[in-house]
DNA sequence: TCGGGCATGTAAATAGTTACATGATTCA
DNA sequence: TGAATCATGTAACTATTTACATGCCCGA
């Protein structure tokens, strides 16, 4: 289970309370790794009762407090335990592949629709990660040079885009496919 | 849920017993929906109950007796249903792209290992992938001309195939990357 | 005063994983 | 005889999703 990882890890680039960390997950880190609130606020508790992070009350101005967590020794060495473990092939949800097979029992044209929904979420993904690659990492604004861990987000960021750029042209792959197949034409 | 409807399509591409459906999902429509054989029982014997499938006992020679699972007239409109709603986005788990983070704070060189295992298993599956597109699509053996749902399974395929190319290339980027980074070179 | 953002949670239901369990047949 | 394949399951645990719940502050 990666959710206890993928928060220490957002910790550790900078602390935070269980509705920011809700808030990077719906961002950033939450590109390859979902979660809701109700999720982290659980996770936290756990991890905190572990002595995996530590809490500090911060009374805000003009906000309700905060609990800002951060990471303690024991989790850090929970990260490490585990980063260095091998981990499994990923298990895939693939919802609208499992859709496209099921459109040979139904109505193809149907999906097409759908299929340029997603071929739109995608587009917005992609200028959305490189909006974020030219103000982090490429324009001028950026640091340099860049340390491991900007390094290491980067190629994380380029692997975002390989997707999302990967998903766009098999999406018009996909189009194209089930335009082939309408019956009018 | 998509549990039920990746079995419902698969069980109308070809009825079959829960042990062969937990091999399909090894293979074939397993590449974008896993599941284990406990969940494929609990599955189908709540979709029996609901009247979504029909079952049939089978004996065999030479081999244990099998439940062969077909799809009924209420399972067919309960996947057109879901075919005919929206999706929302995908939720993905990325447990790599959260390792490479995670990395920042630990050595770096040590997920080499890990990165260039994952390169490997990527690589077989593209293989793999590669191999059954010339068995169902592309080779002599292939019907011509396809039909309907030879072309949907054939753009599927073809969507795994640019994913595991994507991946290839992306890992190649992540190991340079973590060259870069070591301290001794 | 109403809606939205900030902030934290509980409860219930569903889904998914891991471990355990059984029993037949085939092949080395 | 022992391992592998075929075949079906139960039980316990863990993770995830969805719905409900509270309360403060700010700006329109």
């Amino acid at each position: 289970m990666a959710l206890d990882h993928a928060i220490l890890v957002s910790l550790l680039e900078q602390p935070g309370s269980g509705y920011e960390l809700a808030r990077r997950f719906e961002r950033s880190i939450g590109y390859f790794w979902t979660a809701t609130h109700q999720q982290i606020y659980r996770v936290l508790k756990r991890m905190e009762a572990d002595g995996w992070i530590d809490v500090r009350e911060v009374a805000q101005q003009g906000r309700p407090d905060k609990k800002e967590y951060s990471v303690a020794a024991l989790g850090r060495d929970a990260l490490s335990r585990w980063l260095h473990e091998p981990i499994q092939p990923e298990s895939v949800r693939h919802d609208l592949a499992v859709k496209i097979r099921g459109a040979a029992f139904d109505d193809p044209a149907a999906l097409i629709r759908e299929v340029e929904r997603h071929q739109r979420a995608h587009a917005d993904r992609l200028a959305h990660y490189l909006a974020g690659e030219v103000r982090d990492f490429t324009g001028p604004g950026a640091p340099a040079p860049p340390d491991a861990g900007q390094e290491l987000q980067h190629v994380v960021l380029r692997g975002g885009i390989a997707y999302e750029r990967m998903m766009l042209a098999w999406l018009d792959d996909v189009l194209a496919t089930l335009h082939r197949l309408r019956p009018e034409r």
